[in-house]
DNA sequence: AATAAACTGTTG
DNA sequence: AACAGTTTATTC
């Protein structure tokens, strides 16, 4: 008797067997259907089929085919399984990923795929020098600006043969890109992202299936592209957030286009501002190539402004007597400056004077925030909302403190000692700040994105020190990159201000010297004695379920699994937040030697309410 | 994950 | 017994 194989977007990683019906002789691997599914009817994918003796259930018919052809070549099926294993997901996770939000049907209409004419640059345009990369290898390439980017993404796309794959870690910087590129292959070009709407999804997948010699520009879900003759895949940012899906299968869209780049013998191509530890790592032992931008070296200069307690002034407390005197020099020249601070809104927390009650709220455990606009006391985990507190509920006190510097303190304070200089704001919610004639750019992480429009003579720091004490073991090697990037797009002959408590720390002696090596080396040595990334693969396995009792029940069965498969947690305590809208959580951290037992921890994955994330972007 | 069946405990 | 609320097994 012939079967077909089919799995669902669940966490079960098994297959089902079905009879194929009418559809007999159409069922390829990578089909979606529509089965009889328990009490229910599902969608799956067909994933293979199999042939047995005789009958073991009471096997049911396919109902509908919803595509003629497979969605997927056999080198995205081979990936799909490869994935399934890393990520400990089912097939059936990983086809529901990369096929997500695709529609169900196809356009009626015959579609006749356009001849295209001009797939060369025109000769004036082709004003550039054509790179051409190592097929099979990886090269790292270290820009400043963007525009040395485009040109050197351009120049690879010039010298490629077959199709390229360039991805960016935003829809918005993707967007861009696509607009350049295809302003010289105007008809190679093609933008895909997960926005975009389920039935042109479907449609330009079909494209990229059929057509060689295509240019795909995208965000993360563009790795998965069905190009038959990929020849080359960059990416821009590699180490961006943006990168990490936060669904299951948790993948790192990095590691596929390398997993894809070897299979196929493809040339991998990462663009950065600024090497992360484990890019430095890969290349000083030989495992990648190194390319670099000449501008990039002509990077602005640090300074690092050492706090001395004694010297505040009433008004700027929040700077030194040194950076308010750069802060007064760049405004009289007429420069423009930027302030970079981590924290927006007016204040951090408020606690009690008397006896340290900190506000937590009653279901999340962890102290809310003061919100001055509202006047009110919000949990910034489940969103809860209380009146501003006149007193502490624990001790009766009426002395309340508040604590912390945010933004908009920062910049009350600058209007008022400044009251003639205009000030503008950035922060995520608003990028393009309203009064682009400002001489004071206030930002938070926002600012970087358009240090390049801005080019400030200046760029302080006020608080550096605040971005290194986060519980987070990469945040020393975070802010590097973040200021070598940050002081690559700005003038050259501009300078960068940090004022800290720890000005001996390797990082500033680094930034100050120019010397990037020095501190690698340093974080390096630090992260081997340590087992940390990227000597080792950091594995976040958490549970959130709603009544305590039974997480309590569900970490007797994890710690179990661990034991079992030898594996020691280097954490093993509550989540953060400990508990969430009444959902209690747990969280254990795993640096893993090898991914050699990946497979055991299936019992975990197949538990709904157990995620799991590898080398996490928060801890 | 979604569903149904099995198993609780409470209450009149 | 009737009911709600919760846990457990099943899905080809």
């Amino acid at each position: 008797m012939k079967l077909v194989e089919i799995v669902f977007d669940l966490p079960l990683d098994r297959t089902f067997d079905y009879l194929a019906g009418r559809w007999a002789g159409q069922l390829q691997p990578g089909c979606r259907v529509r089965v009889p599914f328990g009490p229910r009817s599902a969608i799956g994918w067909v994933v293979g089929e199999k042939e047995v003796e005789k009958a073991v259930y009471r096997y049911r018919t396919i109902s509908r085919l919803y595509d003629r052809q497979s969605l997927l070549t056999s080198e995205l099926l081979e990936l799909c399984r490869y994935l399934a294993w890393r990520y400990c997901a089912s097939l059936g996770q990983v086809l529901a990923t990369i096929t997500a939000g695709f529609s169900l049907t196809y356009p009626a209409g015959k579609k006749s795929s356009p001849e295209r004419k001009d797939n060369q640059p025109s000769p004036e345009n082709n004003l550039f020098s054509t790179t051409a990369v190592p097929a099979g290898e990886t090269t790292f390439f270290l820009y400043g600006k963007q525009h040395q980017r485009n040109q050197y993404l351009l120049s690879l796309a010039s010298a490629s043969s077959g199709s390229c794959l360039f991805l960016f870690p935003e829809t918005r910087a993707a967007s861009c890109f696509h607009h350049f590129l295809a302003g010289y292959f105007p008809d190679r070009t093609v933008f895909f992202h997960g926005e975009l709407p389920g039935s042109l999804r479907l449609k330009l997948w079909h494209r990229l299936m059929t057509e060689k010699n295509l240019f795909l520009v995208g965000t993360r879900l563009g790795v998965f592209a069905p190009l038959t003759d990929l020849s080359l895949i960059c990416l821009d940012e590699p180490e961006h957030p943006g990168y990490q899906e936060r669904r299951q299968p948790r993948y790192e869209t990095t590691e596929i286009a390398s997993w894809r780049a070897r299979k196929l013998g493809a040339g991998l191509v990462l663009t950065e501002g600024c090497l992360s530890l484990s890019h430095y790592h890969a290349i000083s032992s030989g495992q990648a190539r190194l390319s670099v931008a000449s501008q990039v070296l002509l990077r602005a200069r640090v300074r690092v402004i050492p706090w001395q307690r004694a010297s505040r002034r009433q008004l700027l407390t929040f700077l030194t007597e040194e950076a308010i005197a750069c802060l007064e020099e760049t405004v009289l020249k007429g420069q423009r400056l930027a302030i970079l601070h981590h924290r927006k809104g007016s204040f951090r927390l408020i606690s009690c004077k008397n006896c340290d009650h900190c506000f937590p709220c009653p279901d999340c455990a962890l102290p809310m925030v003061p919100l001055e606009k509202t006047k009110s006391l919000a949990c910034r985990f489940c969103g809860q909302n209380f009146p501003l507190p006149e007193k502490c509920p624990a001790c009766g006190s009426k002395k309340i403190i508040w604590r912390g510097t945010g933004l908009h303190n920062i910049l009350q304070s600058l209007k008022k000692a400044y009251p003639h200089l205009e000030i503008a704001t950035v922060t995520a919610e608003e990028k393009m700040p309203s009064n682009p004639s400002a001489q004071i750019f206030l930002g938070t992480l926002a600012l970087e994105e358009i240090m390049e429009e801005i080019a400030p003579a200046l760029l302080l720091i006020p608080a550096a020190d605040a971005f290194l004490n986060l519980p987070d073991y990469r945040s020393e090697e975070r802010f590097f990159c973040l200021v070598n990037r940050c002081r690559q797009k700005m003038p050259p002959e501009a300078t960068v201000l940090l004022q800290t408590y720890n000005p001996g720390l390797p990082l500033f002696q680094s930034l100050v010297a120019n010397n990037d090596q020095l501190f690698y080396e340093k974080e390096l040595q630090l992260r081997r004695q340590l087992a940390y990334p990227p000597f080792t693969t950091l594995l976040k396995i958490e549970i959130e379920t709603r009544p305590e009792k039974k997480l309590d029940k569900q970490r007797r069965v994890l710690e179990e699994l661990f034991s079992r498969c030898q594996m020691e947690p280097v954490y093993n305590g509550p989540g953060y937040p400990p508990v969430i809208r009444k959902h209690y959580r747990w969280k254990y951290l795993f640096k893993l030697a090898s991914l050699e037992n990946l497979k055991r921890l299936r019992p975990a994955s197949e538990m709904p309410e157990v995620s799991l994330t590898f080398n996490p972007v928060e801890m």
